[in-house]
DNA sequence: GTTAGCATGTAAGGAGTTACATGATTTT
DNA sequence: AAAATCATGTAACTCCTTACATGCTAAC
């Protein structure tokens, strides 16, 4: 019953765990920082953070008017449990870690995943996209001709975002397999992945 | 009270218009045709038919068995109301119509769309991606060295992702706008808008 | 002075999923 | 004979949005 969900509150919890925020900061942060969550509404907002509170992975202090004469702001601050809590979401990380939508989440976390937990969800995430990208060709090849121009403009197009993906995947694994080779220790060296944009 | 919903509703109208169906066949036409509704439940779509029904857009005919004797499929067929309908939502297609999930199912019906309306959706849908693409350079320049490589590679790869979007919208573009000064009448000459894939 | 942005919340409802329930048919 | 696929449906539940409610501050 307490069951505040799944990616809001990851997401939610790996910004409380960068710096303590108050709701309407987190808001902009979600969709600019994240990607995900384009205009999620205050109407989910809040109740999540009350609901961090309510299981003990957050407090909440009523920042007591710091230079101007604001509404005074909640601040949000992730307990030890919260911390904890982000760490374990991350580890668990199942099938549902390569769904569109959680995707992108996870991977912006990938600075505090460690390296055997990405890299299984990069290779979960291309096997999803390369299931999704059989399924096209399938029904390209058998409903080929039946299709007007426009329906076929848009698999195409559909087609070729996900083929694009894939490759970008697989840059991203090769990185992540020399790393794993040339440097076992984990927060040590070089990091991140790169400017993989480029083709 | 009687509002069974926006998009489904008009993939549904519009795939039955091509020719009756049954649920089941109408799941994996939403999914291999349209693209969205990846993996509509029948909890979805059962209800929405039911409503299709209810409405008066729909008939429901208890196809008797035609060759085997498999549990007789129950085949969906539009009224002249469901034909007036899909027509009247293509036509309204306000903003709503250029959101991610929306647009490319109004996209895949272009072949029965007037070119007023589609020139409409590509135009908006453009201009969507294009604030969003603004929104994403402006924080980029704000944010720059404050993320890690991670979170700077997804936000690459969504931005690209989005850039190209708007490159295949403006040649989309500019064959609706040939097609306006080269042929007027609707219904007549080349139909489509040609392969738009290739860069 | 009024529009835009900051800041927090609640109640109602929409759109969909999951889990359940049933049973025939085709393929392995 | 088992497993996959065809075929239809319902009830409960989840996650999120919309619309409302409030009030302050900065910019134009």
């Amino acid at each position: 019953m307490a069951k505040r969900s799944g990616v809001l509150e990851l997401a939610v919890l790996g910004l409380l765990h960068e710096s303590p925020m108050h709701g309407y900061e987190l808001r902009k942060r979600l969709s600019s920082q994240l990607g995900a969550f384009r205009a999620l509404s205050y109407g989910s907002l809040y109740p999540c953070l009350k609901g961090l509170v309510r299981q003990g992975l957050s407090t909440e202090s009523t920042d007591p008017d710091e230079g101007g004469t604001r509404r005074s702001k909640i601040v949000y601050q992730l307990t030890a449990d919260g911390k904890e809590r982000f760490q374990q979401l991350l580890a668990e990380s199942g099938p549902a870690a390569w769904d569109d939508e959680t995707f992108g989440v996870r991977f912006a976390f990938f600075g505090r995943t460690d390296a055997d937990t990405r890299m299984r969800i990069l290779v979960g995430r291309r096997a999803r996209l390369e299931e999704r990208l059989d399924n096209l060709k399938g029904s390209f090849a058998r409903t080929r001709e039946r299709l007007d121009d426009y329906t076929t403009a848009l698999q195409n197009h559909g087609l070729d975002s996900v083929e694009r993906e894939v490759r970008w995947l697989n840059e991203l694994i090769d990185v992540e397999r020399n790393r794993k080779q040339t440097n076992t220790t984990p927060g040590s060296g070089a990091q991140g992945p790169g400017d993989t944009t480029k083709e």
